[in-house]
DNA sequence: GTTTGATTGTTAGTAACCTTTACTAACGAA
DNA sequence: TTCGTTAGTAAAGGTTACTAACAATCAAAC
């Protein structure tokens, strides 16, 4: 299944996970150690992104001579992190070259995602983000340290089925988390400072790297996506819930609350009363639970068409100035497909339009994800791919 | 009036400055000449936010060694960038530290400030960002090509009244700015597409750069202002502008547009016309000429009071959302006194912290900027700072 | 008064890094 | 076959930061 990389990698095990991870933390003073480091990640991130290129490609696009990238490229190799694919076949004048590519398919990578009603999701993927492996668990009812625990049982299970060396572990889990992973707050699960970053990498002896859910979606609308630089992804489920990427960084936020959008009350009209007490928040009109109550109120197409748009304007109304403020130059919606892609969609995007600066481009584009349901586990493997590798 | 290199630096002139651009300049591959630029900005950093700084204090605090700190700060002593204050003089034992510190008074740095009503203000300051000289002119009715030809006027009267080499030359003008120093837009000076700081640039032959006058005041707050890491200021004048500060650093936008939340509408209710042509615009609201017409409309302080509140309540509908969505840790308010500080600062904070999660720290905190009416300039003069030296 | 320990800053030598220069290998075109 | 081009490698050189060692200097303990 893997290559003789792999296997190497697979004797050393964590000290090599953490001599990836320290190439790429970020600091202060720069070694020629350092230095080193960050050039390797230039390199993968070159290889990462367009497969097939050759040690000059890699010199003429990152910026060094070849000399040097064939240094850095020899040390990939031994790592086991990049291959040689053979030579390139079109016909040049010239010594043909030989292709490289990052070795996709020799490490796996787990995600999870905690976000659904009752269930937790997880994948094994490669280093493409392509689903090789699936697992779920039922978590009806369990809360607290049970939930943990069940996170964990289900971590195992997906490490057992892991067939290349895993490079690290995503979590996408509903609430705030902070930097260091700890859920500070998820009322679904009832968690309160739970150090499930912490928790699991003991457990697994593996990296692993927990965010809130949303803030992992619009990790994943931004590297498999094609999202903007500049864009908001809003997570419409149980709750309403966003991800922030500004200046091509995800936003974490003062407090790591950065997204929590369902809370913010919209318009001057009132509105309905909310669990958190406050009427009119975001999640009053437009979270499922919410929305579907509408609808099955509703006689006639005509009046579900319209309670959809009433809720993409609210939408809308409470993006504006966001969009404004930020200048963003995407919207982007992940959530139930038949409630939220139509008029639901087209009202947010004309109040957009129409509330704020209409500048030169014509607004944001407003649309819906492409991602589909993976989108946070897709998410959770983009952090660790962030975290282990610097690539993107 | 500045001591050995300062003159030194006047000599090589123009090439100097550059080098020192250079040598901030992000870019992607490391080389040794370019980790060690790193690391000689890193030096100047720790000295400028703590005078008195020794070579083994800054060994310390950089992470480098005692000798390679000893290397820097030749070359910054040798630059003139880094001045020796003498011996220090607290009994401690051991050889006495040889005290170190920038060499604050030995370049200026230019400041304009383009957004004041029919006036072009400028500053001549030391690194400190203290103002040393000021000029000012009058720009009634001076639109176009004038307008730029007025600036470069205004920035050779500052230059002459320099009193040590200049550093550079900052740049807030009203109007959306792109990265470039370009204004794309700025009505009341009738310019667009003005490519104001490569034209100052060439003219002075001096670095030049240019940003948005709220976006520069949002810099000067974070810097000067002790603002939060992710913080919003709000600057209300003849329009309403702003600037953010996310993870600490400004916020530029899709478009270069971010901040522009002055035509962004408020509320589900209508509201006044505005010349945008949309209805309810937050500038309808809060722009310093509506508000003094409606103060002067009013009766009695009761009926003045309810319309300052009135105002701060759009404030905070529209801010709402943005400090929800980014969980910005501080808003910041900067214009007259005499009409934001008080009811509609009140009311602002009201509002925000009602329509917004109150998380478990109570919200942003709210307040007028202490900076007053040099918030541009010293803005200005913090691009300066941080484009030429890499400080802060 | 002397010794001891601590601190600062410098000198000398070393290891790591990237570059320049020069080379071989390999290929198409004339 | 020759020429020009491209890919990759090898050797030498310069820059950078590190370790080790040292002199200068002072407080505090003896």
């Amino acid at each position: 299944m893997s290559p003789q990389g792999a296997d190497l990698a697979t004797q050393r095990g964590t000290a090599r996970q953490q001599r990836f991870a320290s190439s790429v933390r970020a600091g202060s003073r720069v070694t020629p150690e350092r230095a080193r480091s960050h050039n390797r990640v230039l390199v993968l991130q070159e290889l990462y992104r367009s497969e097939g290129l050759s040690r000059a490609d890699l010199a003429r696009a990152v910026g060094l001579t070849r000399v040097t990238i064939s240094d850095l490229v020899a040390d990939l190799i031994a790592d086991g992190l990049v291959i040689e694919l053979g030579l390139r076949s079109d016909a040049r004048p010239g010594k043909p070259a030989t292709l490289l590519d990052i070795n996709r398919k020799g490490f796996a990578v787990i995600a999870l995602d905690l976000s659904y009603d009752n269930l937790f999701r997880g994948v094994v993927t490669d280093l493409d983000g392509t689903v090789l492996h699936r697992e779920h668990a039922d978590v009806t009812g369990i809360t607290g340290t049970d939930a943990i625990d069940a996170v964990a049982a289900l971590l195992d299970r997906l490490v057992a089925a892991a067939k290349a060396p895993v490079l690290g572990v995503g979590v996408g889990s509903p609430g705030i988390v902070d930097d260091a992973g700890t859920v500070l707050s998820a009322p679904n699960l009832g968690w309160a400072d739970v150090p499930l970053q912490a928790a699991l990498a003991e457990r697994s002896e593996l990296p692993v790297l927990v965010a809130n859910d949303a803030n992992a979606a619009a990790l994943a609308e931004r590297t498999f996506g094609g999202a903007h630089e500049d864009a908001i992804l809003v997570r419409v489920g149980r709750g309403v819930g966003a991800g922030l990427i500004v200046g091509g960084r995800l936003v974490r936020g003062a407090h790591s609350a950065a997204g929590e959008l369902g809370h913010v009350v919209v318009g001057t009209d009132g509105g309905d009363v909310c669990a958190c007490g406050k009427s009119g928040c975001l999640e009053t009109w437009l979270a499922i639970p919410r929305l579907q109550a509408r609808l099955e109120a509703a006689d006639d197409a005509d009046t579900r068409r319209a309670a959809l748009a009433a809720a993409g304007e609210r939408l809308g109304i409470s993006l504006a100035p966001v969009v404004g403020a930020l200048n963003l130059g995407e919207v982007v919606l992940s959530g139930p497909l038949d409630l939220l892609d139509g008029s639901l969609l087209e009202s947010a995007a004309e109040t957009i339009r129409s509330r704020t600066m209409a500048d030169s481009h014509g607004g944001p584009a407003v649309r819906m994800t492409t991602l589909g349901r993976d989108i946070v586990v897709l998410g959770a493997a983009v952090m660790v791919l962030t975290g282990q590798l610097g690539v993107f």
